[in-house]
DNA sequence: TGCCAGGCCGGGT
DNA sequence: ACCCGGCATGGC
């Protein structure tokens, strides 16, 4: 089978075993933005302590941020992990914001999608995973996330090479399916759920794992779960 | 109790 | 152009 026709057979599949994800878990686009940044290699438990700290703190705002001294806000998203270092990285994002776009994240999300992702990606501490993020979930374009799991399932699955680049599995993965946000967001969300079940970075093998039996055994998507 | 989490940067070779 | 150490808390 062509890996284009796996990975066409994959959503059907996982949305039948885990149903619709509903991401990205925030309230606004702002918060997505501010999600994206707190989880880069970190557990999203974690996020949500940084992010109600910052609700109650009233600091989930572009404007309070930029107020903001930096050892204050890293003490108040502490929780998230590389705190010194992420409070840095959600002033860069901020200082975009402010500086070119009068604070408003409409304005921003006002570029042409190529144009909007080259920004964003321009921000020190915002790498490709985190530009698509907020690209796909907080201004609704059609942009596929690759994840580790994402690249650690079609690795083991013999899909892709050890060596290809977040661009590849992007192309790869872009050129299956349609253009489609909703499908986008979705289909990223579930890699990660059946990454995060069946495909832990140390896992002696793919055992259970339901893509494989799928893929190697032949089993039917019905009977799969 | 270690290992891992929805990465990315910067300096060294 | 790669390669690799650093960044850090909390959950299981």
């Amino acid at each position: 089978m062509r890996t284009d026709e796996k990975i066409r057979l994959f959503f059907p599949a996982m949305l039948s075993a885990y149903g619709p994800q509903g991401w990205w878990p925030a309230e606004t686009p702002f918060e997505v933005v501010i999600g994206a940044i707190l989880t880069q290699n970190t557990n999203w438990k974690n996020v949500e302590q940084a992010i109600a700290n910052l609700k109650r703190e009233g600091l989930l705002d572009a404007a309070a941020l930029a107020a903001v001294a930096d050892e204050r806000l890293a003490e108040v998203i502490r929780p998230a992990g590389y705190y010194r270092l992420k409070a840095k990285r959600l002033k860069n994002f901020i200082r975009l914001l402010t500086d070119e776009f009068g604070g408003d994240l409409d304005a921003l999300f006002a570029l042409r999608t190529a144009a909007l992702r080259e920004r964003v990606l321009g921000v020190t501490g915002i790498g490709p995973e985190t530009a698509d993020s907020i690209v796909l979930y907080a201004a609704g374009r059609p942009v596929f996330v690759v994840d580790a799991y994402t690249a650690r399932l079609f690795y083991r699955h013999g899909m892709i090479e050890g060596d290809a680049t977040y661009e590849d599995i992007q192309s790869l993965i872009q050129g299956a399916l349609a253009d489609d946000v909703a499908l986008f967001q979705e289909c990223h969300a579930l890699l990660v759920e059946v990454g995060k079940r069946h495909c832990k970075k140390r896992a002696a093998e793919c055992g259970g794992c339901p893509l494989k039996k799928f893929l190697e055994e032949g089993q039917p998507v019905r009977e799969m779960w």
